[in-house]
DNA sequence: CTGAAAGCGCTAACAC
DNA sequence: GTGTTAGCGCTTTCAG
């Protein structure tokens, strides 16, 4: 009641330790005592200063806290989007890892552009202990904004030693993929593509490698880029199907996009996979409550996740870092109806 | 190279701007002027420090830093579990709302667990300058692991004016779902609600008052608790439906459960919504990409989680806080196909 | 352009 | 039980 009539604009100034040991008539460290539920305080003096401290609206400064008691750590996850499924999981196993090992995740979306993630490392250095995840700025970047601060990748290859990354390679997946199909009799297989970059895809690679070893034609293997999202997915195979209606089965950069596909085929009036083949790639759990269920290659993000906080780990207390075959995160075929 | 001998033991101590310093050989604010950028510093100097910084592996405690320009602010989003979908866009929002303010926000995953949430109290206190999000545990557990500091809780009453809360009011929503239901014709509606309680929950109760205001009986409303899943919405509309093959249609607790029931009900035989209608309760984006399209309670997800951000930052700033009123965000129906 | 001094807010030692 | 003294590592004055 006696602090109704405080003016905002007053509030400015910190309300500090000293100003509470004030207030309560004790010096400051009986104050940290208080608060802190340290042993050596007398009951009734707690209480006072509890009270002084509530009074005042006191509220103990992390930094200050932070900076005489060393112990914290966090760790920056930088995630192009949350909402996309694959993200998500990615970063909860992360937080999973990070909070049996106690430590705080700091979560940056960068909304998948090149813009926000620089506005990310601009502040993100003086934030956290070190950072993980999907980075596509260039390295110096890095160097500038994050100076000596440990980096974990997350797909993608670094050039400078200095930072570490976790490899995606679906190279076998794929394989089997394209295996699974070329046994069921398909010789005609698109793929849908991600259309960010000017090139194709490392995915793309992969899987003209893979269609290549079965002695596919590119002519019979076409491509065309789709905007990462189910109304992406549905829109690219619309373009693919008209330019190649022979086609019988498609392989996607990932599971929105199969999604999309698999959604363009309803209402297309094909049947997957007697009419048309569909498979994915990630593997998410989101595949199995479409109809039909998504066949995928799949990648285990709980791995991938718990693989980049150690990783981080490691690099923070100076352990032997892991090599880059055990940072190394494969992908297997997850079959289910679609193909 | 120079560096390639040390010993991992003795990376103990923290090399401060002082090594930093004495190893260029000028004092500890020009080394500070050479890592900010700072304009009047000569270009050699600069490379002289920047070089020993890296030679040392130098990195700037963020505590320190913190501590004497106190700009940033930073947020503790509490989420139970990051991988249902609904929580993902109240994350993925409210991290947006955060970013445009310039703050960070660290965030907890607590599975669901009231032992994992009071774990993420215990630390979250020392870590960030305000809360929001969803929390279960007993409001004293706040008071003691992190007095003072503004929260804002999610879908929950406060009884103490020190909280703040964003009230989901589904009612109108729910009502909106039952007359589209009744209008349709149906008058035995059943519902699938969550487990977790032994009573059953507030949307449950929007949708008692809904069907009694229609006249409809208990007797022909009946409720069984699900888990929160696909698969738990699965098992318990088969639950439901056994004893009450009457129903022609059912509203969930949400759209997880709600999509696990049109799995039961596609496994069962039964044509969705001219066998059975459903209605599930949050509007999932991935309500869409089933078939039938799930009709849907829709939540704003993004007006929730802006708003969440919005009030702890008046809170955080002494600007006088929004009202009830407009901290309640409202449900409405949003149709697709599959009721 | 560079250095010296001062202090951000807190807690760990040590005194009393 | 409580107060005093020192810093934690950094950036800001302010002199030079």
């Amino acid at each position: 009641m006696a602090s109704s009539g405080i003016e905002p604009a007053m509030q400015r100034r910190r309300v500090t330790i000293h100003d509470v040991a004030r207030s309560a008539g004790v010096s400051r460290q009986t104050v940290s005592r208080a608060l802190n539920d340290k042993a050596e305080i007398d009951g009734a003096t707690k209480q006072r200063v509890l009270d002084a401290a509530r009074e005042l609206d006191y509220r103990p400064s992390r930094f200050a806290r932070g900076l005489v008691r060393q112990d914290t750590t966090s760790i920056g996850l930088v995630i192009p989007d949350l909402r996309n499924p694959f993200f998500t999981e990615v970063a909860a196993s992360a937080l999973q890892a990070a909070r049996e090992r106690g430590w705080h995740v700091v979560v940056y979306d960068t909304a998948d552009s090149a813009e926000q993630e620089l506005g990310t490392l601009r502040v993100i250095g003086s934030q956290v202990d070190a950072i993980v995840g999907y980075l596509s700025r260039p390295e110096e970047d890095l160097d500038r904004y994050a100076p000596g601060i440990p980096v974990v990748f997350i797909d993608r290859e670094p050039s400078n030693p200095r930072f570490s990354s976790i490899r995606v390679d679906g190279e076998d997946g794929v394989r089997q993929a394209i295996a699974h199909l070329v046994a069921a009799g398909h010789r005609r297989i698109g793929m849908l593509d991600h259309n960010r970059r000017p090139e194709p895809s490392v995915r793309h690679g992969w899987f003209a490698a893979a269609v290549a070893a079965h002695g596919l034609a590119p002519a019979d293997t076409p491509v065309v880029g789709a905007a990462q999202s189910v109304d992406g997915g549905e829109r690219a195979l619309g373009t693919l199907l008209a330019a190649h209606p022979e086609l019988t089965a498609v392989f996607t950069f990932n599971d929105l996009i199969a999604i999309g596909a698999l959604r363009h085929a309803r209402r297309a009036g094909l049947r997957v996979p007697a009419d048309l083949a569909v498979i994915g790639f990630d593997g998410l759990d989101l595949g199995s409550i479409v109809e039909p269920a998504l066949t995928s290659v799949a990648i285990d993000t709980q791995r991938l996740g718990a693989l980049a906080i150690e990783q981080v780990g490691r690099l923070l207390t100076g352990a032997p870092p892991l090599g880059a075959e055990q940072l190394t995160v494969r992908a297997t075929l997850r079959p289910r109806s679609s193909g």
